[in-house]
DNA sequence: GGTTGGCACTCTCGCCGTCCGAGTGCCAAT
DNA sequence: ATTGGCACTCGGACGGCGAGAGTGCCAACC
């Protein structure tokens, strides 16, 4: 019984499991596939699949369904990420080229994705703290407010108002805030916001007395945005797929969904794999660590300008999902979608 | 046949079925409301409703079901929104107040209202064309390119990049630049950038001709951000309910996930009820337009700073909903956004 | 030893007839 | 107009049955 060929079965379970979501016994598979076998001997190799935890029946008298593991050798070890056609490739770079600004980006990116896999998509905006700085600006509005924006090189704007203790909508105001934001800018500009830090906080210190107030409120602000819960934002699409699947999903959609609602879940998840240096992760059914995703796959890489990864991305499905073309379909929306953002 | 207790017996029926979510009988009524009359009386005036289509039944021996119809003469005649309990207002205010800036609002209100009414919650942004405008700045950004922003008073902050032809990372150029923020914020400070549109278009004449190029592409952009698809966002949540509602929605889910997904079918349906002056607007299932959602009610109604509106928000639900409290948590939450807004 | 055909066995699934109960519609009486 | 009574209808649950798919095992074969 040679391990080779019960890979090949395992192989053909799996295609023909995805491919048809019904267990496949030992005839349906020398149909589809020429084994070179006889049915026995393929049940034989089932059997020795089932021992292995590689497969499992879901009761007595059906074929066999590949379990998470099963997906697991398949993934690592009997299948290759398919390219995509150079159609579809220009499809894709077709489509993302028209975005106007940062959100359009996501926005198209994430509808690509979900429609090209016909999955759930999940598309993280870049992250501040791996981004730079382009430039930081300061809008007085009426009173003592103050809205301090600040605008990354990836594209993103974020604002905050700041209580600065004085009304600057004077003309004495006005020049302040001209020296504020030269220095604020000087400071920061063109680095990413964690590594100025020590920059930032001297700016206070070589300003007037009476600045250095407003200025340090503004720099508490600009700090403070990194730390926020909101630094990191994450869109949705596709989860009408998830109604597509079938008699898939354990028990029902539900957990899914909500496990979906929990952006920070799905942030974590996406950010593990950012660190792990650019290649595609997937996750298989119990591999991942939060039950309401359990019954589900997911596959996640990085992306982002140049080298330097400032966000993920991927899709979430059934674990019965074809891996090679999803696995083809993120990577590929991963490599344009940074292209345009390194424009 | 007294036409009020006929309407009293409605009333009764769609209390029963929202909340046991089956058909009620003419027993199963009696037990629950004390009509003071028998059962076969309420059989005689359930088939009159019958007759006048506000009610209907599945089948042969079960109980009777609201109709759209029904429902809609339930929310016209028999119900007054119910209002929410002190407790439950200031749970919504405080949870609003601690928003930092206009996505964190938008945000939390989205979540705060699918779980107040625990159905699929939609929040559109303040419109653009209905926002005055804060500031509007230009950041050169390497080359000819440069960078337009413009902040609303409703805290949305819109950015595009556009292409300029000169180089405007010098100091001549940053003293153009000057110039043209001054110009610019005069012409629209302040106001709704539609009003604002002759006052811009004028600008780049005032200019000298060298400027004058500069200043008409970034006039254009200003005036294509009003144009264009993304000039609305809206954002939802509760998606998960959906699983909630059990033996409800005609077939499944799927459709009406679909349908949430157009964010412009969304778009439209919450810009109707913007322009109907603020009162809640209560869509009952074939009452909606759109094929997705016509097993689904939706109950929305319009905010904004003060008196004017600039959005949208509402929930999506079962026709078989608890319209009272629905209706009181969508006309609470938009109150206290637009306070929040107003600030 | 690995492979094969044969065979008995096991389960699930779909089908069908039966039964039960909820609920109705109608009617005659009040 | 309201009421109690009554026959009737229909859907859903229950249970038995048969078909079919698929297995595991065994003895034979190369």
């Amino acid at each position: 019984m040679s391990e080779d060929r019960r890979l090949r079965v395992l192989r053909a379970i799996v295609q023909d499991y995805v491919q048809t979501s019904e267990p496949v016994g030992s005839k349906a598979l020398l149909d589809r596939h020429h084994l070179g076998v006889s049915a026995a001997t393929v049940r034989n190799d089932m059997a020795a699949l089932e021992e292995e935890g590689l497969i499992a029946a879901p009761h007595t008298s059906a074929g066999r369904i590949p379990t998470d593991a099963g997906y697991r050798v398949f993934v690592d070890r009997l299948s290759q990420v398919k390219p995509m056609s150079p159609a579809e490739q220009r499809a894709i770079g077709s489509l993302l080229e028209g975005a106007v600004d940062l959100d359009d980006v996501v926005d198209r990116t994430v509808r690509l994705l979900a429609s090209l896999t016909r999955q759930v998509a999940v598309v993280q905006y870049p992250s501040l703290s791996r981004s730079s700085v382009r430039h930081v600006e300061l809008v007085p509005i009426g009173g003592p407010r103050l809205l301090v924006v600040l605008i990354t090189t990836t594209g993103r704007v974020e604002q905050r108002v700041v209580d600065v203790g004085t009304d600057l909508l004077t003309p004495d105001g006005e020049a302040t805030l001209a020296t504020l934001r030269t220095e604020l800018n000087a400071a920061t500009g063109g680095r990413v916001l964690a590594d100025a830090s020590s920059e930032l906080a001297s700016v206070p210190e070589r300003l007037d007395p009476g600045v250095r107030d407003v200025c340090r409120a503004v720099v508490t602000a600009l700090e403070d945005s990194l730390v926020e819960e909101r630094e990191e934002r994450v869109v949705l699409a596709g989860t009408a797929n998830l109604t597509r699947a079938g008699a898939d999903f354990t028990q029902s959609i539900g957990p899914v969904l909500e496990a979906l609602e929990e952006h920070v879940v799905l942030l974590r998840l996406l950010g593990t794999v950012a660190e792990q240096g650019g290649t595609l992760a997937v996750r298989i059914g119990h591999e991942n660590p939060y039950a309401g995703l359990q019954s589900t796959s997911m596959v996640t890489t990085g992306y982002g300008a140049g080298s330097d990864l400032v966000a993920g991305l991927g899709v979430v499905g059934p674990t019965r999902m074809d891996y090679p073309s999803t696995m083809a379909a993120v990577r590929a929306v991963a490599t344009y979608v940074s292209r345009i953002l390194a424009d």
